[in-house]
DNA sequence: CGAATCTCCTGGAGGC
DNA sequence: TGCCTCCAGGAGATTC
């Protein structure tokens, strides 16, 4: 399950084609979450890309008419190979580059997207209303707060919603609040300033410890067995239901959220 | 408007 | 080994 570290990878590994040109696209499977556009092949053809960028879990692939929006939902993996390989089940799409090099895409679920905008100045909706970048310098411990005194929900549905900051996804969530030793099922609108600064402190440190974790396997990115951008990590929590906590071994509890899992210490965490 | 619920999809795990 | 059920989840769409 790609969380934003693992798209902040995938984006690194696909710094090669900058520069390159889209010789040829190939839709085996467009019904993702949203159509794939039937005409990106003519449309893709000819356009050098130009710069590759993230926001929130987007990959921005911007080329020189437009820009190619890429999601990878649940179980989307983005591939670069150095030249064309028999597709396997769930390769949906392929987009070839004058050198030969091939940007593939599979996702078993379908949760993923690609989308174009067409133009450069062009806003796209599913843009338009995010919050800040959890590793920006916009998303502080006054942001925070602010907002959370705002929110009638529990803390970790809040810190899920793109409105408030974007790139949280279920595992992280759980684990920068254990980090910083909030319950899960606090009311978000009771965090002191002093939580807030905790919170925003370890959902950085969470996310970019794991961004240093997946950078190193970035080189296999190029390999064959596609693995790319993703990498074992243990957690304090996610996925711990009954086991010991790591700091006072409390058996960790499992609750529902918001039709989510989620997992915590009932000790540590107030 | 905000909050809660629904929805898309397939692979993997567990039960029998 | 096969079949069934359940679960996982990103995040927009829908409903209340």
């Amino acid at each position: 399950m790609p969380e934003l570290p693992e798209v902040e990878v995938t984006r690194l590994g696909l710094l090669p084609l900058l520069q390159q040109t889209v010789t040829s696209v190939t839709i085996r499977n467009g019904k993702l979450r949203w159509p794939i556009p039937a005409d990106l092949h003519d449309t893709l053809s000819q356009q050098t890309l130009l710069q590759l960028t993230r926001r929130a879990k987007y990959i921005l692939a911007q080329f020189e008419r437009g820009v190619l929006i890429l999601h990878l939902g649940m179980s989307g993996r983005l591939r670069l190979m150095a030249q064309f390989e028999p597709p396997q089940k769930h390769d949906h799409l392929d987009i070839q580059f004058t050198s030969g090099q091939v940007l593939r895409l599979r996702d078993p679920r379908r949760f993923g997207a690609v989308l174009w905008i067409d133009g450069l100045d062009a806003t796209h909706p599913l843009l338009n209303t995010l919050g800040p970048e959890p590793l920006g310098q916009d998303f502080h411990a006054h942001y925070l707060h602010r907002q959370l005194k705002k929110k009638n929900v529990a803390i970790k549905i809040a810190l899920m919603d793109s409105h408030v900051v974007v790139g949280i996804g279920n595992i992280y969530a759980s684990e920068a609040l254990f980090r910083a030793r909030i319950s899960p099922q606090l009311p978000a609108k009771k965090l002191s300033l002093k939580q807030c600064e905790a919170l925003v402190q370890e959902v950085k440190t969470t996310l970019s410890d794991a961004l240093i974790a997946g950078g190193s396997s970035l080189r296999d990115f190029l390999g064959a067995d596609n693995k790319a951008g993703y990498f074992q990590q243990s957690y304090f929590v996610y996925g711990r239901t009954g086991e010991p906590c790591r700091v006072c071994h409390t058996p960790i509890m499992q609750i529902k959220q918001g039709q989510r899992s989620t997992f915590y210490c009932p000790v540590c965490q107030k």
